[in-house]
DNA sequence: CCTCATCATGGTAGCGCTACCACAAAGGCG
DNA sequence: CGCCTTTGTGGTAGCGCTACCATGATGAGG
């Protein structure tokens, strides 16, 4: 649930409505727990210097009335809002969808104002980085494919505003980022195709712009070496993240000769492509062929088989690098920096029905090519 | 130099950020107007008594200074802060992005509150709304199926909070809604499909539970009947509006003796799972048969051939919903009242690469299934 | 010419909260 | 056993704005 203000439940005598204005107010609760307003506050704030006993009774107090802190009154006392932007580019909507929840969380949750901008209408970066920052934005959350543009990173990082990259960003000297270690998520999905028998593996890659790609291409080939599996580069296609990217090569892979049994796609797109590809080859997922995504969107259970995918914690993420930010600026205001500062968040692999061993069918399919 | 409150902390020259400390106040622009602050926050807010000098004196002041008035002050000072809650049940999340987008700009903009919350977990509608209601929440938003549940609106409307619903919902007594003609949109598509030439034309029907459902088929049927074609029903199969239940009902369609040779699927889903059906099928689409969806989801333009389908305005018919719940709060402030309101926003129908007229070889198809 | 509405404006007092300082109590150390 | 920190707590002063009342200026009516 997100709540842009707390979970706010209050039954005083009458029809208190918090839009209304009897709401009990810190004093109130100051006066139940036998405190000065001030201590309430150092509560709420998780602050430290509070004995525990008292945070107890102020606590006990804060339930018994059902206090909610205004955020109006915070913000404004707390001298200045912070206000953070979250940018992005034609990101897929699930995608997005899940990280302007987690975003939203919280900022509601820290009283932080969210700008949520495209970028798609304003293809001038510095320009529309430049205008917010006037505007008064102290940082930018960066989602792929923006996290990877060092131009954008420097025009934030030059302004002084604060940046911090989500996904499948490389750590670096001008921003902050939060991510999954996307070369072991690659490494382990690749793992676990071999673990089921598989042999010849196609992968297809991701957009060559974004770092993920490079990461995750590397996990799939560093899981084959390790296995000792030789690495046929004729199964390793390029794609672009993109549905229509990943039948291109899905059918590449699937018209050679000697095709593989299994199709690890650089992301669930792809990996619906791949499905779709097979399908009108008369290949049966995962009978035939073992597909495998990564992003486990909304797409990799929405399709049928549902797609046996990496799951990475977008909304978790996205929280974070709010957090991240927040602290940032408290800590320094004005000499900001997260530069360098790093939050690497646990993936994880779901497995549904679009993955299997090598069929009798799909042996057959390779004996049969085998000249 | 007379400073507001004496204490004069930086020099107020330096990099006025917003977020910093040192933005104009009302009192900068009072100084700067030669009036007090009082008149320019009479000014701002629109307020009659003001005199047309004065008024314009003081609007100068303000865009010279580039004056934003602050919001936590004024929802402070001003009392009370409206709170809407935006629910929803497991939409689909590019719907929701959309949905989420629009809701989020216009509540910025009125600085309204905003509790985003996912029924999911919390199956009690009942409860949860009561609890949110308590909370102080003035209005709700329930984009399908919510809006279809007529227990959720008659309990917020009891509760004496103002609803409104968006996309599909059937005007009523006890809210208000923002809409498309959910029946003319279905009826052009089918009108369109027939213009290019088709006359068996299969239809997926949604989800029972949703309206929009309903909707969608008289608009098919209607238009089947107006361009004078036969009704037939074995063309007219029941989905869910799932991809799953797309491929489903699709097959059904496809397996028959005579199939249709255009398919109008509900929403896009099913849409998309009607044109890899096809593909399993050796179909190609639209050569050998046209596929239309409805809701122009991300769907639509992701998959190959991007869905001919129809575009619903989601993100301004969200925005459209605060504001209705805005003025009504603000007009009636305790009768509020929505009840019956209706706005009807335009939709659109996208062409994309899904339709074409009925081709050589559908008709040899037909023929060769007319025994 | 004075009284009384009417208008345009100013002054004052908070809204609910936190920053900042003050201060008592409780050690740590020579 | 004082001196200096460290801790927990309270008091005060606003944050920027608006509600509300007070004021001076106008002009209408008797």
């Amino acid at each position: 649930m997100i709540e842009l203000g707390g979970t706010a439940k209050l039954s005083r005598k009458r029809s208190t409505r918090r839009n209304g204005n009897n709401a009990p107010t810190i004093a109130d609760v100051a006066r139940a727990a036998q405190c000065s307003p001030m201590t309430v506050s150092r509560v709420i704030n998780g602050e430290q210097n509070v004995r525990e006993n008292t945070r107890e009774q102020v606590l006990a107090a804060i339930e018994k009335l059902h206090y909610v802190p205004n955020r109006a009154a915070r913000s404004l006392a707390g001298g200045s809002q912070l206000r953070i932007a979250l940018l992005f580019d034609n990101p897929s909507a699930s995608y997005l969808s899940e990280f302007l929840m987690g975003a939203l969380e919280e900022a509601s949750r820290r009283d932080i104002y969210l700008v949520v901008q495209s970028t798609e209408t304003q293809p001038n970066y510095g320009e529309l980085i430049r205008r917010l920052i006037e505007g008064g934005i102290a940082g930018f959350i960066l989602p792929p494919p923006l996290c990877d543009d060092q131009t954008v990173l420097d025009e934030i990082s030059t302004a002084g505003a604060i940046a911090v990259a989500v996904g499948p960003g490389k750590a670096s000297g001008s921003h902050g980022a939060v991510l999954i270690d996307e070369f072991q998520a690659a490494f382990d999905m690749t793992s676990h195709i071999i673990g089921l028998g598989h042999e010849r593996i196609g992968f297809i890659i991701g957009n060559p712009e974004q770092a993920a790609s490079e990461y995750r291409l590397r996990g799939y080939r560093e899981a084959m070496e390790k296995a000792g599996l030789t690495l046929d580069d004729s199964l390793v296609v390029q794609g672009q993240f993109t549905y229509r990217s990943g039948m291109v090569a899905a059918e590449k892979l699937l018209r050679k000769a000697k095709p593989p049994t299994a199709i690890f796609a650089s992301n669930d797109d792809m990996a619906a492509a791949t499905v779709a590809m097979a399908h009108r080859r008369h290949l049966d997922v995962p009978n035939d062929i073992t597909v495998c995504g990564f992003d486990d969107t909304e797409l990799a259970s929405s399709i049928w088989p549902e797609l046996t995918t990496i799951r990475q914690p977008i909304r978790e993420m996205t929280t974070q690098a709010v957090s991240m930010i927040a602290k940032a600026h408290k800590k320094y205001r004005g000499g900001r920096d997260v530069k360098g500062e790093q939050l690497t968040l646990p993936y994880k692999l779901i497995r549904r029905n679009s993955d299997a061993g090598p069929s009798l069918a799909s042996s057959f399919n390779k004996a049969e090519s085998e000249k």
